[in-house]
DNA sequence: TATTTTAACTTGTAAACACAAGTTAAAATT
DNA sequence: AATTTTAACTTGTGTTTACAAGTTAAAATA
């Protein structure tokens, strides 16, 4: 039978506490209303002012110190270490991220397109991933009107509605995925090489043939099960360093 | 008063107990008594085999998720993903666990010795760390007896009884922290760049100077407040692809 | 026999409680 | 005034209890 479908398919998720309290210190932390150096409310404040036990609040914290927002010491308190910086490009983050918005600009040279795939870059596909095909897109990322990042992104066109229409424009891939689909990286794999630019690499860049490239194949694993999603970025690191956090 | 001292200062440190059923989980794990794709017992089993509670086993399963030793599901249990192979050169690990042993050599070009030291390749140092020194040493990593990686490491001399005398020979400088100074790498940053081979790498690769190279350099922080250490490794990524998870 | 239901597992979330242990500043003591 | 003690915070560890929700295989039903 449909019946479930018929009526609307509608089953609101109901988000745990300890995720809502999460979101709501990562959201305070990001505006700076908290300011690293600062000292979050206690535990017993914060179970107050959120309404939920200690328990709660604690699984809460612990994500923030496993995602590098706060520090925590016996004692003391939670410490604010600030939105983690860098946690890009090799780590959880977009290159928004790591490199703050100020000076970053994007060209799309590829708009967000439907695009059949048999492999993703050095990482092999399974036959579902195939048989939905990709939504593939080039960008190219400059830095003070350098260019600094060339990347490709494939993800999964698996129940994604909209995602080749939304702007990709000076916008964290990562956080799109998050605000839209509430689509969290969870981990991943990755490979760097050392390259000598190729011909497309040294057009884009502006560089030499004999330039040193770092190219970068990565995997995002992501909360929704099975689902990854693939990206190759190619790096011209000579004025600006490559940086991240684990 | 030195009462305690002239006691011998003999507090033993006990360790919570989440924290030993996550490091027996842990070496059943390593040494595929668990192997990948097996199911770990319940969370209930498992509070009967070590005499404790759900939460606190629940706390050790977490650290083994986050290091990507298992993966959840729920309703099913604890699948094994196996000792994260690769979780080496970028992520927390050493290069010994990302390879595997079978294949690595390695070759001690500087012998541990205490060296004064201003800063760590881009990292700057505190004052506390500048007094005390270092503990420097080079190594030659060779798979197949081709050289790969060639690193420097360098860490503060501080409360590190006799390690300068220990043998890093095929040994995961990792692990050798874990077990004898309980020191563990919560994290780190790191900073990648390509260049072209110097004369040094040129000589230890036994490559030409066209050819481009990962350096990398990365402070690791461990669990102990205000400690952290520093290398820089080179890698010829030309044959063998330089992998991580994150 | 094929399908559906149920029951017995699994992990996920959450509360309420107790005590250990590190930190800090005020209070008591020397 | 300088030092020590204490008390009131903080986070860390651990138990107990309860229910929600996903998975699976056996049992009941068609």
């Amino acid at each position: 039978m449909a019946s479930e479908l018929k009526k609307g398919n509608m089953k609101t998720i109901r988000k745990p506490q300890h995720s809502l309290v999460y979101e709501s210190l990562r959201k305070h932390i990001s505006e700076k209303i908290y300011r690293e150096g600062d000292l979050l409310p206690s535990e017993n404040e914060l179970c107050a002012t959120h309404g939920v036990t200690r328990p709660t609040i604690r699984k809460a914290l612990d994500k923030l110190v496993n995602d590098g927002f706060i520090v925590k010491r016996k004692g003391k308190g939670s410490i604010v270490k600030g939105t983690p910086m860098g946690v890009g490009i090799l780590s959880l983050g977009g290159t928004t991220a790591a490199l703050g918005m100020e000076n970053l600009t994007t060209l799309i040279i590829v708009k967000p397109e439907v695009r059949p795939w048999n492999k993703a870059f050095s990482f092999e596909l399974t036959d579902r991933e195939k048989e939905f095909g990709c939504i593939y897109l080039e960008r190219l990322r400059l830095i003070n009107n350098d260019p600094v990042f060339y990347d490709i992104t494939m993800i999964p066109n698996i129940n994604l509605p909209r995602l080749s229409a939304l702007s990709f424009e000076n916008k964290s891939l990562f956080d799109l995925l998050r605000k839209h689909y509430q689509l969290e990286v969870t981990g991943g794999e990755q490979r760097i090489q050392a390259i000598l630019a190729t011909e497309k690499i040294q057009d884009n860049f502006k560089v030499s043939k004999d330039q040193p490239i770092i190219q970068l194949d990565r995997k995002m694993d992501t909360n929704r099960p099975d689902f990854s999603f693939y990206s190759q970025v190619f790096c011209n690191a000579d004025k600006y360093a490559l940086i991240g956090t684990f």
